[in-house]
DNA sequence: TATATCGGTATACTTTGGTATAGTGGTTAC
DNA sequence: GTAACCACTATACCAAAGTATACCGATATA
């Protein structure tokens, strides 16, 4: 990192990633749509204590992220189902990473320092 | 992700994660110092629009996670010198993992969809 | 004597993100 | 006929994150 464009080159990619991956519910959503291809309800009921305003929003920003796909039947009423985007499986990768890194981080910090707290999170019921 | 367990071992180790890098000055922090050791009032020039406040606050939990070392030396005036900790190097793999996917993410988006856009982003000087 | 530097902190404010609650229009089950 | 289900949206509110501005005590420079 050695010059200004050198540095964008690093915080902006890394910066677009974070964004994706941003909000409270984005991962329980990936989580639960990893499992298969699920209605809005039946996320909804997947994930405790989301409210359909946010579901939606962030249904919405998968979804123009190209991540998720939201087919609609012409059913009455209408039936909605979103799944992973092929495209969506691309995060994988980058979510693993994150996840040993995560799962390693939590270890250490517990061991060497004085024990963080495990917030109560909301977390994908199946 | 076929239970709540398997789904908190998803979620959890990413948040962790996640939160480690959220903020809006985490990357630009990390970026000026994989440069070097640098001292207080140098990252405030070379991040640009960084107030103090959130400069102090922000390497605080840098420092607290262990990814960032600071020395105070018995000078006068103290002088105060940050620095990746040999443990902020094992976050590398995950950001280049990142990187790479940002990258490619926002080639793709930029050609298949209508142009994102390309907010103005405060980058680090160096 | 006045000004700048060092490494920050204090206070007040604004902006963004998320929550709570209610409601839409049409359909099916009791 | 009334209650529930579906996929949401609208409005109002609240809390967290970030900004702006000023200031600290000690020292060095003009």
């Amino acid at each position: 990192m050695h010059n200004k464009t050198e540095c964008s080159a690093f915080v902006i990619p890394i910066r677009d990633c974070l964004d994706i991956l941003s909000g409270k519910w984005k991962l329980p959503i990936l989580g639960a749509l990893m499992e298969g291809k699920k209605r809005f309800k039946e996320l909804e009921r997947s994930i405790p204590n989301i409210t359909p305003r946010m579901l939606s929003k962030e249904l919405r920003e998968l979804e123009i992220n190209q991540l998720v796909k939201r087919t609609v039947y012409d059913t009455v009423p209408v039936t909605v189902e979103y799944e992973m985007a092929p495209y969506g499986h691309s995060l994988k990768k980058v979510l693993m990473e994150m996840k040993e890194w995560g799962a390693q981080h939590r270890k250490r910090i517990m061991t060497t320092d004085t024990p963080i707290e495990t917030e109560e999170l909301d977390v994908v019921e199946v």
